[in-house]
RNA sequence: GCCUCGGUAGCUCAGUCGGUAGAGCAGGGGACUGAAAAUCCCCGUGUCGGUGGUUCGAUUCCGCCCCGAGGCA
């Protein structure tokens, strides 16, 4: 018996998307991404998508296909990866998913409500103007009164949680502590990331950055802009962009391209800190050969 | 050569009226249920440049030396 999913995430930069593709070739397969950034269009080389070329020799899913002044939210992503899996998973191929947003592989592995509840911009700007103006513990007091429990879990610093919890509350009258989702996977899987010293992962994201920067990050940067992008959109929120982004208003390009690599070194170490915690995760490294083996033959030996 | 100011955590620096020291950044660890490349939490021992002296006690005061910056010649 196979896996259904082979799960390929991991820090950035480092080396999951080769790995995807090599994987995706060998299984004769397609690839669905997991990463809140590459969704969009015109954000390619900040975002160090899959080349044209190689997306023409593997199908790949959910990339390059919402317009970078549309918001999107895990809930949406977890609509789409469900069709381009169950597509995938229908031709009786496995699904590669690669990808380094954690938050959205567990919403293909986990069926999770979410409080049910979408974005309200109402009540997110009643309370994030209440944090500014009277201060978080103002925000954090709301939340306390009616719905403690979530409260309790959260640190009233961590606003944008507090305000989701109060978000949930506010449009469905129940409280987010009253979720119990069940936590199984609902897809068989084999998850591998790909395991380097510290030391050696930050040069790569600091070359990347480089790279980035010759291939023309900055042009794309001021094309989005063009186009009427501003700070203020979702897309935007990317490293690569909001540095630079600023960088062109009023800052200076030299110190975004520093800040992109210290950030980036700064979402890797949250990142393995996130995958951490999944379930079946196996470390692996060596070079592209090693690495293709190694999942070829955990995919092989899967039996659970 | 003389004078002045520096030399304290990986970096930038604060401080100790003499009782072996602490911030920011870097770095490390963690949380994560519709913003997740987002958001948030926790973690600070280092020959206080070296060496003599004064002192119960020196990183702190004094002498000399080394290194750096500036000034005068």
């Amino acid at each position: 018996m196979k896996p259904e999913l082979i799960i390929i995430c991991g820090a950035t930069a480092s080396g999951k998307s080769q790995l995807a593709l090599d994987v995706a070739k060998k299984l004769n397969t397609s690839i669905v991404y997991a990463d809140s950034l590459a969704i969009y269009k015109d954000l390619d080389i900040g975002t160090a998508k899959p080349t044209k070329q190689e997306m023409e020799e593997v199908k790949h899913y959910l990339v390059d296909f919402v317009p970078p002044t549309s918001e999107f939210s895990v809930s949406d992503y977890e609509m789409h990866a469900l069709t381009a899996i169950n597509e995938i998973l229908s031709q009786n191929k496995p699904v590669v998913i690669c990808g380094g947003t954690g938050f959205y592989i567990n919403s293909i592995l986990y069926k999770l409500s979410y409080g049910n509840t979408a974005k309200n911009e109402e009540v997110r700007q009643k309370y994030m103007e209440m944090a500014s103006s009277l201060g978080v513990d103002a925000v954090y007091n709301e939340l306390q009164k009616v719905d403690s429990e979530t409260a309790s879990k959260l640190h009233k610093n961590d606003v944008v949680r507090v305000v989701r919890a109060l978000e949930i509350y506010y449009a469905t009258g129940k409280k987010k502590s009253h979720l119990n989702d069940t936590l199984t996977p609902r897809f068989s899987y084999i998850a591998v990331s790909i395991d380097m010293p510290r030391n050696v992962l930050y040069e790569r994201i600091n070359l990347r950055v480089d790279k980035m920067v010759e291939l023309g990050l900055v042009d794309e940067v001021k094309n989005l802009i063009k186009k009427g992008i501003t700070i203020e959109n979702q897309c935007m929120q990317g490293i690569g962009y909001k540095e630079i982004y600023e960088g062109l208003n009023g800052g200076n390009l030299d110190d975004a391209i520093e800040t992109i690599k210290l950030n980036s070194r700064h979402y890797a170490k949250r990142q393995i800190t996130f995958f951490k915690r999944m379930q079946g995760l196996v470390n692996i490294s060596g070079n592209r050969q090693e690495l293709l083996d190694k999942v070829l033959e955990l995919y092989n030996n899967y039996n659970s």
